[in-house]
DNA sequence: ATTAAAGTTTACTTTTTTGTACATTATAAT
DNA sequence: ATTATAATGTACAAAAAAGTAAACTTTAAT
């Protein structure tokens, strides 16, 4: 299990957009130079975070990109979902079933049950927080230089439990 | 995040030769039969799961292929990474850095932090549980025709829980 | 009105993953 | 020894994911 291209950088994108100040929005040349992805790249990941309505766009000279919502209402397991699929889905089973209509493990499939188990943990693990936590974590651990990481995990452990 | 057919099906095969009762283990037309795959997709799937080690072929006539250690000793975390490698490793700032030879993100990383979060919780779901608690699951299960699943996820955690 | 800077769309290329084909090697049974 | 059945290795083909290129549309500034 991996996370995906489109999961890393469409996350990155949206971390970028959400922390930008300015009213207008950060532009593809922004982001690609930020992120040190090529343009078209960018524009690319961009129109799939607008398709599925994360990212408003405003058009013409001076437009770019703005969260459709607030962070607070973004929860990243779902931005995640959108980008990368998830672990188990009801219709997992249509999907590996070899060389025949229905999957040969119909009844009791032991492996469907393990999957199933792994995406409870993920969404356990992932419960409640928000792309705001996220930002706000970065901007908490950016004070000072010592146990950065420690800091943000505390920030975001918080942010969950409050909910 | 996916599951993918490497895994999916590495799993499927190793489930299938544990549970063959068979001395000199299963055949892959035996394999292509039961689990509906090609025997040419049979053969490369089996071959990645004896060159890491997880089972052991006998050639010739009437041969087949056996687990390399007891099922006991296997544990499904183990599997699952070398078949689909980690959503986490230490490495993984490596992966995607887009034009750049060091990941823009170096320091603090809220997404690393993220990813790093996703992994602790899938290996603390799949902890202790081994080849032999899903042989053993499945063959409890598949007494009763109620409450499969239901059995199964129980045989799972009573498994877990000793460990 | 024209221009420049931005998003949008479509098509393409490259890389990775998935799956196939077939010739080769090994061994038990005859 | 020969044959049948099984694994092994190598090369290839197809599909999916990742990334690029370029023509087109929109809008603010001049």
């Amino acid at each position: 299990m991996k996370i995906s291209a489109q999961e890393e950088y469409g996350l990155r994108c949206m971390i970028a957009i959400a922390s930008s100040k300015k009213d207008n929005g950060l532009s593809i040349p922004e982001i690609s130079k930020m992120e040190r992805l090529s343009e078209p790249h960018v524009a690319k990941i961009l129109s799939i975070l607008r398709k599925t309505g994360y990212i408003k766009s405003i058009r013409g000279q001076g437009g770019g990109y703005i969260l459709a919502r607030s962070p607070e209402a973004i929860l990243i397991s779902d931005l995640l979902s959108s980008l990368g699929g998830r672990v188990f889905t009801p219709e997992f089973c249509d999907r590996f079933n070899g060389h025949t209509e229905e999957c040969v493990h119909k009844g009791v499939c032991p492996i469907n049950i393990l999957w199933e188990k792994i995406q409870i943990a993920i969404d356990r693990a992932l419960h409640g927080i928000t792309l705001s936590d996220i930002i706000k974590g970065l901007n908490n651990a950016g004070d000072k230089n010592s146990n950065q990481k420690h800091l943000f995990m505390q920030n975001i452990a918080n942010a969950q439990v409050k909910r």
